[in-house]
RNA sequence: UGGGACGUCGUCUAACGGUAAGACUGCAGACUCUGGAUCUGCGUAUCGGGGUUCGAAUCCCUGCGUCCCAGCCA
């Protein structure tokens, strides 16, 4: 595989713009924050990247660098008992394998407890927040409902100078979890519960990835996201729809606070079909075994996807043409294949791969001979050069590549009709052995010597041209044929009583175990992506040994004949 | 039945009061030593109803539909 085009030039394709690209034309227009931009990807450390992580990362890092600004990377640790370094180290490894670089250091939110604890002081002092000893069962019986309003803490107006000592104590650790919590003063009657007396603190003794046992007391998200954003310097603060609501207490914090003041600009989460798009599910997975692991290649995790073989520039091209708004919608997988395929069909070399071999013997071939062909590399890029092929007497073709009785549109072998061997020979089935059981075990085929390389001198045409391997030559190998994890359109569209578990594609893993390999594809990198001839673009899994290789099937060929069987049927 | 947001080809996205455009998919064809790639052609899709306007996908009113919110998760 060449390296990587250029497919990071932004101006290599103009692109309609979206409506935060707007907002940030417009504030540079207006020359806010001098025209400083810096954004930030947050993810939690409670699980690994995945796709719709991608179109966040492409977004911010995309948007930041076209207006000649900065990204950080943030982990939004804020919650002990979810976290873990193994996800943190993912996803520094995923971000990398996009392809992007953040702005040192790396940032954590739990670097700012310290700071964040502060101003919570500040904040009671003020008279904005209090410390309320409801438990979590009385806190939500006081909220009220969507459509009734809430009723206030008894302990909203307790004195400044009690919060403050209370709080003291909860962050000394004098009370078990759950049993107090900094709160908020805001509006019980508000109609966005989001500004109900929200917690901006509760007690968790847990032990941090990061800060261990320095703190039993932790920031809720929205007290902890947008003042970290303020401490950054975030001008842009891009998250999804959900955190709508969110946002008038985002603007809250920041404004009773008299802090940097960044915006939060919400955008549609991606979704796709057949996919499932959620940390949680994706975890339930894992931890299930319905996969191998987060990094199974039917995974839409970032990890999941680079084992498959989709290459990151694949990937960035994606997400940087499907468009961001605020629209709830679905967008088909055969587009995201789409442009897996068009970044390969550049890139990827072409090799000739037997998945489900089918035994030819030359009948006019000489015994024991072999003679090295030519073959193309690849057909869209001459640079790549070309390679020899054994070609001998015994071969291997495609199962389906031979049909005994083949209906109208087959093109393929059949007994009495000629077709070419790819770099090779024009051949004749002559007839076809079985065994007891009426299987096809075996091809006797004649070849023409005056067609090597492909081509005939009396200019004869043939109407197929199939991939073969030399038996003797052969490397044998496993091959992992995946299709959609799931059987639905939506995971999520289930029964009565059921979860997404029950649509899962049984089928979703085809293991082809005796697989037949051209010589040179023995030897390549685990990762490699080349293309199989006629078949598909595969890379070699990490699984792979010494002399037996293991190829992910990254994604097929666009299959003509494929949809000409299926519509037969 | 409170609040927030969103409704444009099958799917996603554009059009920012002035000819509804692009990508993917699909279909038909050309070309081809990959039934790949490439190339060509094929589109009455603005949620409904009112209104403003010379002119509305765009502005206003109204109806309908979809998504999100009642974690001491993010």
């Amino acid at each position: 595989m060449t390296p990587p085009n250029n497919a990071e030039t932004p101006e290599a394709a103009p692109r309609p713009s979206n409506f935060i690209r707007d907002i940030m034309v417009e504030d540079a227009r207006i020359g806010k924050h001098s025209g400083r931009v810096l954004t930030r990807f947050p993810p939690e450390p409670n699980g690994y990247l995945h796709l719709g992580h991608a179109k966040s990362i492409c977004l911010n890092f995309g948007l930041s660098k076209e207006f000649g600004g900065a990204t950080n990377l943030r982990f939004d640790d804020t919650n002990p008992e979810k976290e873990e370094q193994e996800y943190v180290d993912s996803i520094i490894d995923n971000v990398k394998w996009l392809g992007f670089q953040w702005q040192e250091p790396v940032c954590f939110a739990s670097d700012y407890f310290q700071q964040l604890y502060d101003w919570a002081v500040q904040l009671i002092q003020s008279g904005k927040a209090f410390v309320c000893d409801l438990n979590a069962e009385q806190v939500r019986q006081h909220r009220g409902t969507l459509t009734e309003p809430g009723k206030h803490s008894p302990f909203r107006d307790r004195p400044i100078e009690e919060s403050l000592d209370l709080f003291a104590r909860m962050k000394a650790g004098e009370f078990p979890d759950g049993t107090r919590t900094l709160r908020a003063k805001i509006d019980m009657a508000s109609p966005n519960l989001n500004m109900r007396d929200p917690v901006m603190y509760r007690i968790l003794n847990a032990e941090h990835h990061r800060t261990g046992n320095a703190w039993c007391i932790y920031p809720m998200y929205d007290y902890a996201h947008g003042q970290s954003d303020s401490i950054e310097g975030i001008t842009h603060s891009i998250c999804t729809l959900e955190f709508e609501d969110h946002r008038p207490l985002y603007d809250w914090f920041v404004q009773q606070l008299g802090i940097f003041a960044p915006r939060q600009i919400e955008f549609d989460r991606l979704n796709l079909t057949y996919t499932l798009l959620s940390k949680r599910k994706l975890l339930q997975l894992v931890q299930d075994n319905h996969v191998s692991g987060w990094d199974d290649p039917r995974m839409p995790t970032l990890s999941g996807i680079r084992r498959r073989g989709y290459p990151p520039e694949a990937i960035r091209n994606f997400c940087a043409n499907i468009g961001v708004s605020k629209t709830n919608g679905i967008l088909e997988l055969g587009l995201l294949e789409h442009y897996v395929r068009e970044d390969l069909n550049k890139r990827a070399s072409r090799y000739m791969a037997v998945l489900k071999p089918l035994r030819v013997v030359i009948d006019n071939y000489p015994e024991g001979e072999t003679e090295w062909l030519d073959a193309v590399n690849n057909p869209e890029d001459e640079s790549a050069g070309t390679r020899k092929v054994p070609f001998s007497k015994v071969l291997y073709i495609e199962q389906d590549d031979f049909k005994e009785d083949p209906p109208k549109q087959f093109f393929r072998l059949s007994p009495g009709r000629e077709v070419r061997l790819r770099w090779g020979f024009y051949i004749v089935c002559q007839s076809v052995v079985k065994d007891e059981a009426g299987n096809i075990v075996e091809l006797r085929c004649t070849y023409d010597p005056l067609t090597r390389g492909g081509g005939a001198p009396d200019g004869r045409k043939v109407k197929a041209t199939i991939h073969w391997v030399s038996a003797e030559h052969a490397v044998n190998a496993e091959v992992r044929v995946y299709s959609t994890l799931f059987a639905k359109e939506n995971p999520n569209d289930v029964e009565e009583g059921k979860d997404f578990l029950s649509n899962i594609n049984p089928d979703s893993l085809e293991v082809l175990a005796d697989c037949k390999l051209e010589p040179a594809l023995g030897t390549l990198a685990v990762e490699e992506c080349v293309q199989f001839e006629r078949l598909g673009y595969f890379c070699v899994d990490k699984d792979s040994a010494p002399g037996k290789p293991v190829y992910n099937r990254t994604v097929a060929l666009r299959d003509a004949w494929a949809k000409i069987e299926k519509r037969g049927k």
